[in-house]
DNA sequence: TCGCACCCATGACGAATGTCACGGACGTAC
DNA sequence: GTACGTCCGTGACATTCGTCATGGGTGCGA
């Protein structure tokens, strides 16, 4: 019986995931979580073999959950995520996880990827695994990725600079270095850019 | 028998529901759809008794969906969404929909919907009625809206007066005035505060 | 050791943006 | 009919933003 914890903010989602792994005759649900921290907390209690964790959800989110429980309790974790994106893949990869999954395939299939990677295998969602192999990560440099980050609610250059003990200058000219590299023309364009493919 | 369709774009919850509705005696999934033109589509062929519409739909969304369906099938609609809010709940009931369920409800909750809807009743998710009745509708006039809508992907101002056939300067008075209401400092900042609230 | 990339900063420039005052057109409510 | 709100436009103005040139500091690999 492979004993498995649940974590997804969205209700619907997680009790609808939950039910039908209920029918499955070798899983076991254990626990369903709406957070990071008491997915963190239910792991450390219940010890289960796989934990379902979705990337997007408030405070910790899926990558940093699964960081944690891997740190403490010898479970495997898988990421379901609705934005599948190359660089949340690595970012996933680099915390550990098992087993990958976009949320734009069928629900048969998180029982199955729950199998394999209880089994002591790896899953990555093929499709993804091929996009992070053609496409580069981001041209950004860390520091660039910061001031979009700080940018990311429509602040003004001035609040950027203060929120990152910087300069409005430095923020301008960080802002203009990506803008150029990116082939865009704004600092609101570059956030959309960066957030769809998963850089910040 | 009720006869359903259902509209989600994203795979796994739409196959998801449409396994733990096809658990139900009473319910016959006759269509799944990933796309409003197909859910479209599809009623029209099938005329099924309810259809059950994401709200977040590439091309139609679930409410432009609903609208059409209900002027040519006589089908009831239900709505399901992951951000509820007062403006969408709104914009649904303008549209003609019986039902309005957030995703923030578990699963078991849809079947039960259904069967209210196919029986001629009319089912609002009461937390967010109870939300749009406190809180009041968007300040902003129609076409201020059109501007936030136009201004949504960070285009320039010259962008947006090209878009909707008006002169830059009409831009910046509508884009002013609307700053003024909510009292915010730039056009994105405004344009994430719209989104929050369904108003665009 | 020497490039090289990154980071931070300054200053100057032109373009884009937001503010304000003003006026005309059109509906609707009183 | 008048008042009001909405819509569209103009023009002038100050601020903000993005660009560019320039320079100093750091750390890393050749």
């Amino acid at each position: 019986m492979i004993r498995v914890l649940i974590a997804d903010d969205e209700d619907m989602i997680r009790t609808a995931l939950a039910a039908l792994l209920r029918l499955e005759d070798d899983l076991e649900v254990v626990a369903e979580c709406r957070d990071g921290e008491s997915a963190l907390a239910e792991a450390e209690r219940l010890r289960p073999d796989v934990c379902l964790l979705d990337l997007e959800m408030p405070g910790l989110d899926g990558v940093d959950t699964a960081a944690r429980i891997l740190r403490r309790v010898p479970s495997r974790c898988v990421i379901v995520t609705r934005h599948a994106r190359p660089g949340v893949l690595r970012r996933a990869l680099g915390a550990g996880v098992d087993g990958f999954l976009p949320k734009s395939r069928p629900a048969d299939d998180v029982a199955a990827v729950i199998r394999e990677v209880a089994a002591g295998r790896r899953y990555v969602d093929p499709e993804i695994a091929a996009d992070a192999l053609s496409d580069e990560r981001s041209p950004l440099t860390d520091r660039e990725l910061d001031v979009l980050r700080a940018g990311a609610r429509g602040e003004t250059v001035a609040e950027i600079a203060a929120s990152l003990h910087l300069s409005a200058g430095t923020v301008r000219n960080h802002v203009s270095s990506v803008l150029g590299k990116l082939g865009l023309a704004s600092r609101q364009q570059a956030t959309i850019h960066a957030r769809e493919r998963g850089w910040i």
